[in-house]
DNA sequence: ACTTGCACCTGACGCGACGTGAGGTCTTAG
DNA sequence: CTAAGACCTCACGTCGCGTCAGGTGCAAGT
């Protein structure tokens, strides 16, 4: 009746999986078959091959061998729960990470096709990566704690709000407006907000930000044309004097 | 003038690498230091530096190093555009392939909370491995095929359609509705027809299904509570009987 | 002169989930 | 008696480094 077991091959070809699939499962211990013939060949039962449907689900979504090592060993409802819930923060952190990396893909193949010199286009990424490290270790767990401490959406609001920031900023330059201007005052106030909530107001992360603009501001110029220039920085500058000295 | 030298530990402080990081990347011949002291300390020029940073731009889209070697050997745009549009399409999959795996784990804990048994919920997972390996790989391969043919939209609209169709059949098997009556009829060659645009009628996957239905029906139904009982089965073949006897 | 300390070196194992042989054993059919 | 399968056990390769382990070169302090 229910005395029948299974070889490796034969559970290979019935489950899709390889042989040298189970047998890793054996060495790790995460399905081992109940019995071996006398020659040593493996013999499934039909409780061994439960468990590997099982840890078949379980992989289907993702988990590690060990985590699931670990879930089958516990056995209980709370704990698959458990390891369930965090799967989907994983999934949907890689997500994410997948999404932000593919629209970065995207932005450079668009960056491309307005750059003549084959050149130019490795140094926009020489330059892409100088800006990110002249964030020293510190300064970048700072960065990421804040991260936390605001959360997500704070986040994404803030950096939606920086390319309209930065093109009203740059009609007014353009038109020439002083920097006394009421709608530039209130502009610029929400400029170094937005940069104090990002950074927390920590000076050194300006002074790096100074820094790489001093020596990659007009590379930077010429490749970004939707991006900062000098020109509008000092504007900004200049209109923050203004501000701070009216204000304090 | 520009005769500054960089050690390994210096260019890590400053990159934000790791002294391994750029051992291995000489080590395979990635990025090496075109000078060493007569000590054997690594020292990296400008020109180094400037690869390294190509090489890092490149690996933060999340391209391997080995992609990032051949790039960099041909150095031309044309190269560079195409393993960008590659990755591109590689992160696209990629992206997709993580939510399909979220809504999955999602389903399964939402599917938790109408379980009682601990056991039960592992043999949930059980049985959905088991259809799913009740296909073989060829029968795979053809559904992927598929596919591929109809394109995604047209896949997720009949995944769409499916739990309406089945919760109208299931509302005129519950009222008694008889198996010739013209909206079940209607639902009928709908529903036989969603099967086959599907499996594009290879009858080898419904005799799996088939199969697994005898052996694990009851199990499912008692289970899967929004799913398909034998008596919805039952009734649909019916209607499905007098639908062919009629029509053909 | 000796030690301490630091930055650097090479070599080698470890991870995760298997793929891919290599070389030997057991069983069955011809 | 042999050839063909199906099976077995090592054991190395993958990728991008992390992490020791053990040794060298050089400058400052004792």
């Amino acid at each position: 009746m229910s005395e029948k077991r299974w070889g490796v091959g034969e559970l290979a070809a019935a489950t899709g999986l390889t042989v040298r699939t189970l047998h890793h499962y054996d060495e790790i211990g995460l399905v081992s078959p109940s019995e071996r013939t006398h020659a040593g060949h493996r013999r499934y039962t039909e409780a061994d091959i439960r468990r590997l449907y099982r840890v078949r689900a379980l992989r289907s979504i993702g988990l590690s061998l060990y985590t699931i090592a670990a879930t089958l060993a516990e056995g209980d409802r709370e704990a698959l729960r458990s390891v369930l819930v965090d799967q989907l923060a994983h999934l949907d952190a890689q997500a994410r990470r997948m999404n932000d990396l593919r629209a970065q893909v995207q932005h450079l193949l668009e960056r491309m096709n307005t750059v003549a010199d084959p050149g130019e286009v490795l140094t926009i990424l020489e330059t892409m990566q100088m800006i990110e490290s002249y964030y020293t270790p510190e300064q970048l767990e700072y960065l990421a704690k804040r991260r936390e401490e605001l959360g997500e959406d704070a986040i994404k609001e803030v950096e939606q709000a920086w390319p309209q920031l930065i093109s009203a900023m740059k009609e007014h330059q353009a038109a020439g407006t002083p920097v006394d201007d009421p709608d530039v005052q209130a502009l610029t106030a929400r400029w170094f907000e937005l940069v104090e909530a990002f950074t927390g107001g920590d000076s050194g992360v300006h002074e790096s930000l100074g820094k790489v603009w001093e020596e990659q501001g007009d590379k930077l110029n010429q490749q970004f044309d939707t991006g900062l220039s000098p020109e509008l920085m000092a504007y900004v500058g200049r209109a923050n004097e203004v501000r701070t000295q009216a204000g304090g």
